[in-house]
DNA sequence: CAATAAAACGGGGTATACTGATGAAATAGT
DNA sequence: ACTATTTCATCAGTATACCCCGTTTTATTG
C-alpha cells in the first residue's frame, strides 16, 4: 500500500506514550466520525444529518424555541444553530418568526411535514443507534451509556454549548 | 432566561423515549464538544487543535509519511489531511515534498520547530486528558478508555478514516 | 507490451463548530 | 426615568470533516 507499514519497525506507536490509542480525545473524535457516518449511512433516505435531527426532536419535544433554547436543548452551539435552522427552514421542515414578548428572539417550529419526517426517522435513528452499539454486549452498552452521561454531565460548562435543563 | 425552562410543564422530555440523553449518538458528540474545548483552552499558547496535534504526534511515530498514512495514523479523512498539512507547512512547523519513489506521494515530516512543539505539548495534553476525565474514578477512567476503545476497534470500517496499524 | 485497474492528490462543494465583533432589544440598578 | 448591563441574533472568519470528480502516476492483467 505504501512503504511504510510494511515492515515490524513501521509500528512504533504500539503501547507507547504517544499512541492516540491512549487518549480519550481520539477516541471520542474516533467514536464521533463513526456514529455520524452511521446515521448518515442509515438515514440517507431522508437526508438528515445528527445535527438536524437534534435541533427537529428538540423541536418536537419544545415547540416555539427561540434559538437559546434550542441550542441548549440539542447541545449545539448557538451560532451553529441559526445555520441548521435556515437549511431545515429552506426545505420547508421548520418555519421562523419573531417573537411577540420579546422582538429580539427568533421562534422556530416544526411545520407539518417537519414534524411527520421528524416522527418517520425515530425507526432509522434508533437503527443507527443499534448498528453503532452492536459490537457490545448488552451490559457494556449500558455501562458505556452511564460512563458517558456522568462525563457530560460534570463536563458541561466546557463546552460552549451547554445544557440547561433537565433529562 | 427565557420562557420555556421555568415552569415544570418546560421539561418534557425527562425520561421520554426522545430524549438526546438516550442516544449514544448525542453523548458522544457532546463528549467531542467538551474535549475539543479543554483541549483549545490547554494548549492556548501552542495554537494547535487536537486534530493537528494528532497529525504531529503521527509525524513524530512515523517521519516521512505520504498523506493516506498520515490520514490512517491520526483517524483523519484522506482530504482533511491535506489541509491540516498545508496549514502546519505554513507555519513552519511541517516540510512537505515529493516521494521519490512514487510520484504520486507527497511526502511529510516535521520541521526541527515542529517536533520541538510536538513534545513541549506532551505536557499540555496530558493536562487535557485529565481534566477531561477528571470527574470519573480511576476505575471508572479505565473502564470508559476500554469500552471506547473496543468500540472503535469493532466499528473502524464504518469510518472513512479506518486506521490500519496496531497500537 | 498495451489496455485496464487502482492509488494519491487536488479542487469544488456542503455542513458542523467555534471565535469575535456588532447591533438591537430587554432588564437591572440607581 | 435613565443609564449600564445583559441577552438574542447576525455576520465574518477559521478549522474540521466529508463528498464527488477529475488528473496524474503506478500497478495489474490479458
Amino acid at each position: 500500500m505504501n512503504n511504510k507499514n510494511t515492515t515490524a519497525a513501521a509500528s512504533p506507536v504500539t503501547g507507547s506514550v504517544t499512541s492516540l490509542w491512549n487518549r480519550p480525545g481520539y477516541l471520542v473524535r474516533r467514536l464521533h466520525q463513526i456514529h455520524v457516518a452511521i446515521f448518515l449511512e442509515e438515514c440517507a433516505a431522508f437526508g438528515i444529518t445528527p445535527v438536524q435531527y437534534a435541533v427537529m426532536t428538540a423541536l418536537l419535544n419544545r415547540p416555539d424555541s427561540d434559538q437559546v433554547t434550542v441550542a441548549s436543548d440539542a447541545g449545539i452551539d448557538r451560532t451553529n444553530v441559526a445555520d441548521v435552522l435556515a437549511r431545515l427552514d429552506q426545505r420547508g421542515l421548520v418555519a421562523r418568526s419573531t417573537s411577540k414578548t420579546d422582538r429580539r428572539q427568533r421562534i422556530a417550529r416544526l411545520t407539518p411535514e417537519g414534524e411527520r419526517m421528524a416522527r418517520d426517522m425515530e425507526r432509522v435513528s434508533l437503527s443507527a443507534q443499534t448498528k453503532f452499539m452492536a459490537p457490545l454486549s448488552a451490559e457494556k452498552r449500558t455501562r458505556l451509556m452511564a460512563l458517558m452521561t456522568e462525563l457530560v454531565e460534570a463536563n458541561n460548562e466546557f463546552s460552549r454549548a451547554p445544557t440547561r435543563g433537565s433529562h
